[in-house]
DNA sequence: CGCAGAATAGACCGGTCGGTCCATTCACAG
DNA sequence: CTGTGAATGGACCGACCGGTCTATTCTGCG
């Protein structure tokens, strides 16, 4: 079975990811994982933020899972682009279109605190630094693959908000006809 | 001297673009404002979630102004969506990067409401409408149009949250190398 | 002036927040 | 078995939350 602190973490993810950082409740988040409060401040000794810094930690890393199943097994970079949209919006419509970026709800709405900026910012390089790699891999010139990647990394960030306001994914999966 | 209504509603538009709906307390809004309880609930009777509404109305319409006076001197689409990007990037250090889209923080945070999702898709498309308009004016069909206006908003939006995390508005003012 | 409704002022309320603390149970080394 | 630290379980706390309610002051009309 799953490690208490991750299942916590993970449970957290989805609310956080919901509702924002000061939209959940510790209470609500030990429900949902079935996990008393002790053993909540035992793996998260600084509570709340830890718990949020976690999780964030771990949407980020499934994020760059999906990057890697899309991009592995794609001919050229816009064919790995558009199955990267495709799961992403396929994700999306699994949580019932309740969902926004994965770490930018958790993060930006949590305390004003230069932790959770800097892990914010090291989340998103690293994404795009991924993706800049396979556009590299698949022949575009550094400067072409940065660039590709950043114009990805916008959009996708702007999709996930308007695909949430309109509670519908089809802006996602539109993405790459608009950025390639 | 401005209306009491219309400064709270302002002030806690600050509030609500930095740390989102659930991160503002009532008491807050109240100080910063220099407002007692009670006139609050003679003008907004709903409370918070009146006032998160009108607080996103009011900073949709600013950016509509912002998106005007951007376009209306502008001898072509690429020139205004310079100037806009430039507006918006200022407006971002003023408020000292702590700030993101004006309206999705405010709405997107808040209760998983159908009015708000309702508000802020509606916001969301009279953005794109207007510079849409625009795109048109200066030459480009319909569809083109269209399809400029959505690049645009969803790039802005992303540059949003990528200025904040990472404390530094070059990304929006970089925006019209990336999307023109 | 007197009156009425709008607006302001703030005490007060029940509920929930994040966090602390300690008793208990578990897993495992000796 | 016993001992020990990790992990769990949950009662409890003060602070703050959004919201209600009543008293008072302002404002404009007759």
């Amino acid at each position: 079975m799953m490690d208490t602190r991750t299942k916590l973490a993970i449970e957290a993810g989805f609310l956080f990811q919901q509702k924002g950082y000061h939209g959940v409740g510790i209470s609500e988040v030990l429900e949902r994982a079935g996990v008393p409060k002790g053993s909540l401040y035992h793996h998260f000794p600084n509570g709340k933020a830890d718990l949020a810094l976690a999780a964030a930690e771990i949407a980020a890393t499934e994020v760059l899972r999906i990057i890697d199943a899309s991009f592995d097994q794609a001919g050229n970079y816009a064919n790995g682009v558009t199955t990267f949209c495709y799961k992403l919006a396929k994700y999306f419509d699994i949580h019932e279109g309740k969902i926004g970026c994965p770490v930018s709800a958790t993060l930006l709405g949590g305390p004003d605190n230069a932790a959770f900026r800097d892990a914010l910012s090291g989340i998103f390089a690293r994404w795009m630094g991924r993706i800049a790699d396979y556009a590299m891999q698949f022949g575009q010139s550094q400067q072409e693959a940065e660039q590709s990647a950043k114009r990805l990394f916008l959009s996708l960030e702007g999709s996930w908000t308007l695909a949430r306001a309109r509670g519908d994914s089809n802006v996602i999966r539109q993405l790459p006809g608009l950025v390639c």
